[in-house]
DNA sequence: GGATTTCCATATGCAAAGCGTATGGACAGT
DNA sequence: ACTGTCCATACGCTTTGCATATGGAAATCC
């Protein structure tokens, strides 16, 4: 016995023709009523009576029927869990960002538009620094990560920066940084022995450390009062007068009474991208399929 | 897609080892490497890892799996049915009898014992009288019928006769036939002119006109002082004092005080018998295996 | 009432699918 | 380096499934 007997069988049943079923099943006649009784006969059971005028179902072949309908409706509803996992729309997507990525407006709407257009998509979200991301991804315990920096580049692993943002120099609304003209950016000599926050180092965005860089090789010496965990922190630490960060743009809304968010000098190649990381490997539709939706977005970003 | 392809992909998912799945499977490695490959092709979807110490699942993999497995046990509970059903102990089975052949034993018993061996099988019962029943089961409305005379006999209908039992004449207790040493039996002539309750005709037994037919051949002339419609009647008449009648033995039970039951003088051919009508034509293995099991209930009776 | 139509059953041939045998190639443990 | 254990590939044979052509029975139409 087989799914595509049962098929034909249910096809004869419905329309009680042999002849008609087997223009709907867009096969002829003869196999048709070969596979019937190949089926009867496997069986033992007769499930046809032959009238002139067509085909009647016995009280087996009604039994029958019932179970092969909901049969090859489960059948037909496995097939379709199937293609539709094929083509990305189903499964489970685990996906990781960092509090920094989810800062900036396009993850958390890139994520909803995700989950809206592919509603069985089951999207696991988790948050971490970019260490733990890029390591997760390349042990695939991840499908993908949003990241600021890829702090690390393990072979195997693909990063390709969606969004580029400029880097805003953060203060204290009280600092005399303050008095420049607004719009007016900041050149670098202003950092020196400036009171600087930064982020901590171990598995923390490349960004404090190419600001040192930048700073080293001008010449310039800030002086470093504080290594927090999260850039949020930065933030809370510089409205409470500790001393001055950078940050992303996308997170310069905060604190606008007490910080002031200027852009630092033009000459100064600092900014701040938003990356996403998958394996080269990973031949997973849904991975695909969320990659392809996160570059199409951040194209026409901002939309 | 295929059934087989399922089953093939859930005992390699199962073993974890194409090989050995192969071995359980019946079949060679080949050409379980060839199925699973084109069912991997058809739904364009990787469901192992080949790993040089076997296979392990895909998330897509474990996902089919769940699926599969719930449709393969689904799928052999339908053929198991179907085996059932082509054995003749599961479906519908319509029997009807008569009120004269539920009064034996026999008819109770052997329903409670079909009931008892073969719960799947679903007995729908009705009574009615012969005539009925006998029509019933000629229009297939019926599967079997327990009566005691074939009133009629159909061509296409199939008539055996289970048992036989005696026949009994009943007479009020304070009749003068009563005064006859116990165990006598009773000659015809003492029915002439004597008052006789017999069924009446249309659609029941030939009990009676059976008996009418002798005593008009021997010269004997009871009086028809009732015709009722069920057996029960006649013997509730009985004890009324109405008049005579004859019932088979296995009623003889009723009113013990009021009515005495005697047989007639061996010469007189009238006994009782309890016929099962099937349709020749049902090659039902249900009918089969319903009427095997009376006839093999009737060969050692009483047991 | 015979011809026609409408069903299902049977006969035959061909193309494809499925399985078996033989063999190749990658990796791990000895 | 060798051997054993996997899975993949190649090839031939048998079976299966479908199509075309034809037969036969019952109902319908003129």
């Amino acid at each position: 016995m087989d799914i595509r007997q049962l098929r034909y069988f249910a096809a004869v049943a419905q329309s009680g023709h042999l002849t008609r079923a087997a223009a709907s099943l867009g096969i002829q006649q003869p196999p048709l009523t070969q596979q019937l009784h190949r089926l009867e006969a496997e069986i033992g059971l007769a499930l046809f009576e032959r009238h002139p005028k067509g085909m009647r179902l016995t009280e087996a072949g009604q039994a029958l029927l019932v179970d092969a309908e909901r049969l090859l409706a489960d059948f037909d509803a496995l097939r379709q869990r199937l293609r539709e996992r094929a083509d990305g729309e189903r499964g489970t997507l685990s996906v990781a960002f960092t509090s920094s990525s989810a800062a900036h407006i396009f993850t958390p709407m890139a994520l909803r538009e995700m989950r809206h257009h592919h509603p069985h998509v089951d999207l696991h979200l988790t948050e971490d620094h970019a260490g733990a991301v890029i390591e997760s991804v390349d042990a695939a315990r991840l499908h993908a990560g949003l990241i600021r920096w890829p702090v690390s580049q393990p072979r195997g692993l693909q990063f390709e920066t969606l969004l580029r943002e400029p880097v805003m120099l953060a203060f204290a609304a009280d600092h005399a940084l303050a008095r420049l003209p607004a719009g007016k950016r900041v050149p670098l000599r202003c950092l020196h022995d400036e009171p600087l926050i930064l982020v901590r180092r171990p598995g923390a965005p490349g960004l404090y450390a190419r600001l040192l860089e930048i700073c080293e090789h001008a010449g310039v010496r800030p002086r470093v009062v504080a290594e927090v965990e999260r850039m949020m922190t930065n933030l809370n630490l510089v409205a409470a007068g500790t001393g001055l960060t950078v940050v992303p743009a996308s997170m310069s809304g905060h604190h606008p009474n007490a910080i002031q968010y200027r852009r630092l000098q033009a000459s100064v190649r600092l900014d701040a991208p938003l990356t996403l990381v998958t394996r080269k490997a990973d031949a997973s539709p849904l991975t695909r399929l969320f990659g392809n939706r996160l570059r199409a977005l951040a194209r026409q970003w901002p939309a």
